[in-house]
DNA sequence: AGATGGGTCTTGTCAGTGTCAAGATCGTGT
DNA sequence: ACACGATCTTGACACTGACAAGACCCATCT
């Protein structure tokens, strides 16, 4: 616990959280590994005792960011009963974590820059998708049987996706073309949703 | 027009290209200024003329691929009349050129690579951005006045973005799910744009 | 208690990178 | 013919990621 002591303590969660204010700060082209180091106090080569090499600590930032993004579906989703607003609410949820840790989102389907097989990797991803996924298969189920659940969660998972990456370019854009002032990122998340909830009704 | 001439004759041309290669080929995270210049057959410091620096240079690539985008959404569209068939169309050709220019479109809205205020990218990603609201707008003059097109944009927008970026990702995923084989790009887009289109139709 | 060993971190080094400054080379206009 | 500007090269510097070797600390065994 002693901040001064050779060991750390708990050098992996550090090097995670500092990597991940790092990017939010810079992007993840101006992430540094030896930066990260030197922020945390420790020595340059220090991280890689942890996580192997530079990809092995955006990995588990990377992993983190799943985490995070399953953990916000879940609490947004407590005590909703409706599948079409537990879908909305789990959208909205998921870019908003993109911005409360857009350090964590920035990292987390870029295959150049993680071990993309890395097991544990593929597990936190096959999470997150697949509370999704689960989301769409109860709408189906209470509202519309012939729904093709796997397009509707690929409808879903893209655009929210989307919408994480663009908002900063759809603010500038639209601002640019005389928009007085742009929604926060939920408030859009949430128009989209709902027009997507639509789209999973009957024909 | 000489090969071995001291003077390259269209070295700028060629450096985007050879970048956008490199760029899709190793990724965003891979790309190196010097490699670009060692595969051009120019020295270490050529591009930084005609560039300024490395940001230049991607910001270079990200206005080809914006330009890319139009051309391809406007041969997309061409002939075809009903307005719920060229937003599909167009969604389409969106994601397809992400399947024929990687490496472009790798960069274009990456805000960290690129200098975001560059007056050219501006106009070429506004220009990729008002042909495709013009088609929701199209879309809202035929069928439904009372459709809010900046949102029926955005959502478009951002589930073909969303889809260009998530493609690998969704494949192994599903892969490992059990699904056997996965449709190509255009096809999935295809599928997408269906369910949006819907979504625009009156209630 | 004292020694052993493994996990943790440091120091030093190397090739590779982006950027800048200075110089070499070429074409073009006068 | 000659100067000038555009184009490209060479050389240097600080920074980066990775590796090897060593220092340090703690737990465990005898």
């Amino acid at each position: 616990m002693n901040d001064r002591s050779y060991h750390h303590g708990d050098l992996a969660q550090e090097l995670r959280h500092v990597a991940a204010d790092l990017i939010a700060e810079r992007g993840a082209a101006g992430f540094s590994l030896r930066e990260v180091a030197r922020r945390a106090g420790v020595s340059h080569a220090a991280p890689a005792h942890h996580f192997g090499d530079a990809t092995g600590l955006l990995t588990a930032v990377a992993i983190e960011a799943f985490e995070h993004l399953r953990a916000a579906i879940l609490t947004a989703i407590d005590g909703v009963d409706d599948p079409a607003d537990r879908i909305v609410a789990a959208g909205r949820a998921y870019v908003e974590v993109s911005g409360s840790s857009p350090g964590h989102c920035a990292v987390a389907f870029r295959h150049d820059l993680v071990h993309a097989d890395d097991p544990a990797l593929q597990e936190a991803g096959d999470g997150a998708h697949g509370l999704f996924r689960s989301l769409v298969q109860e709408f189906a189920d209470r509202h519309n049987p012939e729904l093709d659940v796997d397009t509707a969660t690929r409808l879903g998972w893209t655009s929210m996706q989307g919408l994480t990456q663009l908002y900063p370019s759809m603010v500038d854009i639209e601002k640019r073309h005389g928009a007085p002032s742009f929604p926060p990122r939920g408030e859009v998340a949430e128009e989209l949703g709902r027009m997507i909830v639509r789209s999973f009704m009957p024909a």
